[in-house]
RNA sequence: GCGAGAGUGGCGGAACUGGCAGACGCGUCGGACUUAGAAUCCGAUGGGCGAGUAGCCCGUGUGGGUUCGAGUCCCACCUCUCGCACCA
């Protein structure tokens, strides 16, 4: 019998898969398509088992679905740019573009290794040229539309990147990538308006059925819609008006005071002249104070009052206008309407002020609040006192006629809020796309025209860690003419953030090589949207919210048919090792690569997949993939025994079976069929998939050692041979098509058809049922399936055991379930 | 605090629309083969009482409920993970 030689069998058919151009997808062809996408990789170093899990899944489904009738499309590419290319340039003085594409080469060839199924006629990178062009001309569509501007504003610093981060990049107040806290600067910067996008975003994820619950609360919550009212209240003494923005409106008659933002403009017009010296001193003091620590919940709550009364529009009062550290110039109008007794910040600062606390809104219960004796603010929903005509009305009922109200009489309106800034995407680095643009003297800001790009990324630049991009100090590239008027202009250089690139590419796969244009229209018809987006739950709120931004702009421009581009979308657990995440620096990294020397490729991704439920977090252990390496040589000698065999065996048709071992077998070989076809298409159930092979090899293998050589049933060792090779492809391909060679197929298995069960093989004709009695298992009989009702009551209230346990006792029923149990109770 | 998800053997995890809990694998124990080990193969393995392959009791985070029957459904609670969080 020949031994199992991954390290033979594994290159000679990866040869054979690309040689033949089985991985190729044709562009056109009559069978339907299937989208199968994994997110590309950041090239940096070389890649662990964590990200094979998520290619291996991909081809999976890849492999399967061809097998199943489909066009197949599953690409791979890399994402190219980014900061680690340039910090190792820094570092080891070696250019990012040749760091770059060293760990690109690397990568590859363990992607090859691994048997994963990709067309790599449609590899596609971010930083080569033929790319970023496209990039760039992105850019500009976007700005043709009035959806990319430049601004002055406070952004994100990251003070050790020394580049700027966008909302989504910052975590608890620090740089997402190296920790560091981040500090605010003021920078001219440009940003996509995804803001536009706010609405279309939220309502776009109620379609998307295909995706994990989570990842779309995420995005609701990042989106974070809130619905209310905007009032002006105007200030006395000033033609100033403050507008403020309230989800509830049915709390104005409770305001006890007024909070600007420290950096709205309106302190200036508001403050009076003897108060302006301590105000100074106000806003210097918590202009120091941590962005982060200033805007979370426990911070001190701090106000200065800036010497003037605004009146409530609803009922005249008079109320103090203070500038407090907790209202954000970002969120809403910048300024509030203080509410005490119902709001729990305004709360805070009125106890430490001294301010008074009105009650408007009573619990439902009935029950009464004194504002001596709250402890807390009164947050929920209720019924409003003190509140003119509205007195007496719930909050829900109150709500919408308040806000209609305020729209009759011009002092309000109804208004929605979302926390989703706009994406800000300038980077002062090199290692990107240059942003294309050009200032010139008296044109201003001017595009790059379209036939003009790619703007090129000049190679030799000097690495400084400047905080100033490169480019900033390479006279070629900075100087140029005005594309309108032909006068001296200076380019922009800064680059644009990573996720502009990766947040098309998904369009690219589908004319990697034009270039004429970044994709074709009609293709991307045919093809889009994804069917199968797989990849880490990393990137729910970053990559998938901005794909979906730039998939929506192309839609509504008339470029991409489908408004959302990722159907059905699948979020892989990460694989730890020691407790924690995979790293260099941690030195927990497990290697493909020597997994497939030690075990062979097949191994790897089959123990990959059974470690785990695949969206769960999974624990890499060396015994574990033991163990799946046995089951790999059992079902390798097993298949030999078999092969040995059946090599000449023709079968036509239901091989003739002649007891019931052999029933039961091909019952096995059937219901397995079944069971790994409905994981496959259920959701991703691979680790039960495998178990199902086993569970199929294990019985083969009773069969095969309780049976003699001599009465071995061929026809239907052969109809399982080959069964078990189709199912077993898409999970260790390289093994499959070995075996389908040895027994004696001249066509590829990726070319046959994924096998149907056979129901008739399902149906069984005894079945033993277990007896319960009173809910406990008592006894177990095997009767035949169509059994009677009344016969199986029969029988089992014969048997002795039931008798004894009974113990004369009348049963007052019994229930059958057909061909399970059959309780008595008494 | 809000939102989402999850609690099952020593471990990873199975269990269809409520129907024999613990599939499959790891680990452990025992055995075969071997000079020995590795590999391989066979058997046992939720806990307890028991000489036992007889039999009985307990058992899916906790406490209740519905039901002939609950890991699964309902109510309350506890714990953990993830996300958001001074968002007006």
């Amino acid at each position: 019998m020949r031994d199992y030689k991954p390290s033979e069998i594994e290159p000679k058919w990866q040869k054979y898969w690309e040689e033949n151009g089985l991985f190729n997808t044709p562009q056109k062809s009559d069978k339907p398509k299937y989208y199968v996408l994994v997110m590309f990789p950041y090239p940096s170093g070389t890649i662990h088992v964590g990200h094979v899990k998520n290619y291996v899944m991909g081809d999976i489904v890849a492999r399967y679905k061809r097998m199943r009738g489909f066009n197949v499309l599953h690409p791979f590419g890399y994402d190219s740019f980014g900061l680690p290319a340039e910090n190792a340039a820094i570092k080891h003085n070696i250019h990012p573009k040749i760091w770059t594409e060293k760990n690109i080469e690397n990568i590859r060839n363990q992607i090859k290794k691994l048997g994963i199924s990709y067309d790599w006629d449609r590899e596609i990178a971010t930083h080569t040229e033929e790319y970023y062009k496209w990039t760039q001309w992105l850019f500009l569509k976007l700005y043709e539309h009035g959806l990319a501007y430049k601004k002055k504003a406070a952004v994100n610093w990251c003070p050790n990147c020394k580049t700027v981060l966008a909302n989504e990049q910052v975590k608890d107040g620090k740089c997402e990538r190296c920790g560091t806290p981040v500090t605010i600067k003021y920078l001219d910067q440009w940003f996509f308006k995804i803001t536009d996008y706010a609405e279309k975003l939220l309502e776009g994820l109620d379609k998307l059925r295909g995706w994990p619950e989570h990842v779309k609360t995420m995005q609701r919550n990042w989106i974070g819609k809130s619905e209310g009212a905007e009032v002006d209240f105007p200030v006395e003494g000033t033609d100033v008006k403050i507008r403020i923005f309230t989800t509830r409106p049915d709390t104005l008659w409770g305001v006890t005071f007024m909070a600007v933002a420290p950096e709205s403009p309106l302190v200036e017009q508001i403050v009076t002249d003897d108060r302006r010296e301590g105000l100074k001193e106000f806003l210097s003091r918590v202009s120091q104070q941590d962005r982060f620590i200033r805007t979370s919940e426990s911070a001190e709550k701090e106000g200065y009052f800036l010497g003037r009364y605004a009146i409530n529009p609803v009922n005249g009062e008079k109320v103090p206008i203070y500038t407090a550290n907790y209202i954000l110039m970002e969120y809403g109008t910048g300024a509030i309407m203080a509410v005490p007794a119902h709001d729990q910040r305004d709360f805070e600062f009125a106890k430490k002020y001294g301010l008074p606390i009105k009650i408007v809104i009573k619990p439902k219960d009935g029950s009464d609040l004194s504002p001596d004796e709250m402890e807390k603010a009164f947050t929920e929903k209720g019924i409003l006192v003190d509140s003119g005509n509205f007195s007496g009305m719930t909050s829900e009922e109150a709500i919408p006629k308040i806000v209609k109200w305020l729209e009759e009489r011009g002092i309000g309106k109804r208004s929605v809020q979302y926390k989703l800034r706009d994406w800000l995407i300038s980077r002062q680095r090199y290692w990107g796309a240059p942003i294309p643009v050009v200032y010139c003297e008296k044109c201003g800001i001017v595009p790059v025209p379209e036939d003009q790009l790619p703007v090129k990324l000049p190679f030799n630049v000097e690495f400084k860690p400047t905080g100033q991009s490169p480019l900033t100090y390479h006279e070629e590239f900075l100087n140029t003419t005005c594309p309108k008027c032909g006068g001296p202009a200076k380019r922009e250089v800064d680059t644009m953030d990573t996720f502009v690139d990766s947040s098309w590419y998904y369009l690219r796969y589908i004319n990697p090589k034009d270039d004429e244009k970044p994709f074709d229209v009609d293709d991307v018809k045919e093809w889009m949207p994804v069917d199968q987006y797989i990849g880490g739950v990393e990137h729910a709120v970053l990559h998938l919210m901005y794909s979906r931004f730039i998939n929506k702009f192309l839609h509504d421009i008339g470029y991409v048919a489908v408004d959302e581009p990722f159907e059905n979308l699948f979020t892989q657990g990460m694989i730890y090792k020691d407790g924690a995440k995979m790293s260099k620096s941690k030195g927990n990294v497990v290697s493909p690569d020597d997994m497939i020397e030690k075990y062979g490729a097949d191994t790897l991704r089959m123990y990959i997949l059974f470690m785990a439920p695949p969206e769960k977090d999974a624990e890499w252990s060396d015994a574990g993939i033991e163990g799946v390496h046995r089951f790999v040589k059992r079902l390798w000698s097993t298949s030999q025994r078999i092969i040995e065999k059946v090599k000449d065996v023709k079968l036509s048709g239901k091989p003739s079976l002649r007891n019931k071992k052999e029933k039961a077998l091909r019952r096995k070989l059937h219901q397995m069929i079944k069971k790994i076809t409905e994981d496959i298409e259920g959701g991703f159930k691979f680790n039960t998939a495998i178990s199902g092979l086993m569970e199929l090899v294990n019985s083969i293998r009773e069969y095969l050692d309780g049976t003699l050589e001599n009465e071995w049933n061929l026809e239907l060792l052969r109809e399982i041979q080959e069964n078990l090779i189709l199912i077993l492809s898409p999970f260790a391909p390289h093994m499959a098509e070995e075996l389908n060679e040895d027994l004696g197929s001249k066509e590829s298995v990726m070319l046959k058809n994924w096998p149907h069960w056979d129901e008739s093989a399902l149906e069984v004709e005894e079945v033993e049922i277990a007896i319960l009695v009173n809910g406990k298992v008592r006894d177990k009989v095997v009767i035949p399936v169509d059994t009677p009702e009344e016969e199986v009551k029969k029988i089992v209230l014969e048997r002795e055991k039931i008798k004894r346990v009974l113990s004369g006792k009348n049963p007052k029923k019994v229930v059958y379930i057909k061909g399970r149990i059959a309780n008595i109770v008494v």
